[in-house]
DNA sequence: CGCCAGTTTGACCAAGATCAACGCAAGTGG
DNA sequence: CCACTTGCGTTGATCTTGGTCAAACTGGCG
């Protein structure tokens, strides 16, 4: 049972002009979306720190510019559940209630734009394509959610893995080297697996070459339509 | 497959039920509501109807007016998933993409209300508040569907059938005696268990006296805290 | 070099799936 | 009215998948 939490991240004040992804481009509203990007605040995150902690304020929303994020929740005795990884360009940290019931953690070194609830709020009434916008994303993750639910609920260990390396073929590079910023611990509590199948999973995999690891951070796909064989048995990738 | 019993709904219909009334509930945006009665349409559904298939266009949204709405999906090998039961007040077929992922049927004697999808694009442009109504919809939506990742992701069986069960109480009424009209099957796929399982789990629960089954789509909660006790050692109700 | 965190592999175990039989109440047709 | 069917629901016996426990391996670093 190991799984520390080293110290803080740190801020990096300055508010800066970083674009990427799921609201920018999709965009055409220009001017709602650089007054959305006015009221943002940038800020930077080191390796396992913790961006907001479950319980706390839901008092802002988050885009990542650059690293990777996990959404989680630990429960009482020990067993961990990854609501979603966030890329470049992804946003999370929408919430309806006011208290967290996630928390959200660096998995490497992460920069962020942080938005303040609140301003978004009248913005989005002063900018009904920006309100269209936001509920796209969020209509986005729910279509996501329920993926990861057909996933969880109704799909094998073999299925898992090869939707996940799938998954990550399309939201990261979308090239046969596939690096993976989290742990094989981080990929367990994401599937709702345990680490050692995973790993047995993975070697299994390599063992009919359909994946080749170089180290455990990287994964190189040979072979996609067997992985996309596998995960179609199970009803299609999640995402 | 559905008549149309008549053009006009109203949303006076059922206030009541804890958890229904998603948008009336928090409403006192009158006039943009009875702008979006205006444009629905009431249909009712025989059990076991298909409301809309996967596939399909999505061209409209619903909301339950009375009787229970399963929104799920069948794989290509028989494995069935079922996303979410929306009872009277939930709105479902809110999607993103033009496509249905999941089908929605009735699981018993259904009345529901139909929107098409751009007339309500046009209204939440003209208010800003029935954006943020139908966004915050969503968003609640999406915090089930979390709940529920949780659950099938890293719960046990008793723990989801325990959870299940206090879930109906909360969304049902709120009383000892529940009824449920939905099937073994249904709560098994909406589990991520077999029906063998969800039945054997029942009968222990009533071996225990933790609850009375008179007949199976009724459900005595005999001992509501010990329910929760098994459901809060998994990280607490999902919903 | 030895330590540490993370990963991998193996041996064994148990939760839950599968297979099979039976119960039971509501139709249905003779 | 009574056999017969049909669709759920329940229970038992057995099997499989994936979890648990334990040990070995690897690469980075003081």
């Amino acid at each position: 049972m190991y799984r520390q939490i080293s110290n803080n991240g740190h801020w990096s004040g300055q508010a800066g002009a970083a674009y990427s992804g799921a609201i920018v481009a999709q965009s055409g509203h220009l001017d709602a979306l650089v007054a959305l990007e006015r009221i943002g605040t940038r800020l930077s995150f080191a390796r396992n720190a913790e961006i907001y902690a479950e319980g706390g304020d839901s008092d802002y929303w988050y885009k990542v510019v650059s690293g990777s994020v996990r959404i989680c929740k630990l429960l009482a005795d020990g067993r961990r559940h990854i609501a979603e990884f966030c890329f470049s360009g992804d946003c999370f940290g929408l919430e309806n209630g006011s208290e967290r019931i996630y928390s959200a953690e660096a998995v490497d070194e992460v920069i962020i734009m942080r938005y303040r609830r609140s301003a978004t709020e009248q913005m989005v009434d002063q900018h009904p394509s920006l309100a269209r916008l936001l509920r796209d994303t969020v209509l986005r993750e729910l279509s996501n959610a329920h993926g990861r639910m057909l996933m969880l609920g109704r799909m094998t260990a073999p299925e898992r893995v090869a939707a996940f390396l799938l998954q990550m073929y399309e939201r990261r590079a979308r090239t046969k080297v596939l690096d993976l910023p989290m742990s094989r611990i981080d990929i367990a509590d994401y599937l709702g697996l345990t680490i050692e199948t995973v790993c047995r999973i993975l070697s299994a995999f390599k063992r009919e070459e359909v994946i080749a690891i170089p180290n455990p951070h990287r994964i190189e796909l040979l072979d996609r339509c067997a992985l996309e064989a596998i995960n179609e048995a199970g009803g299609g990738a999640a995402i």
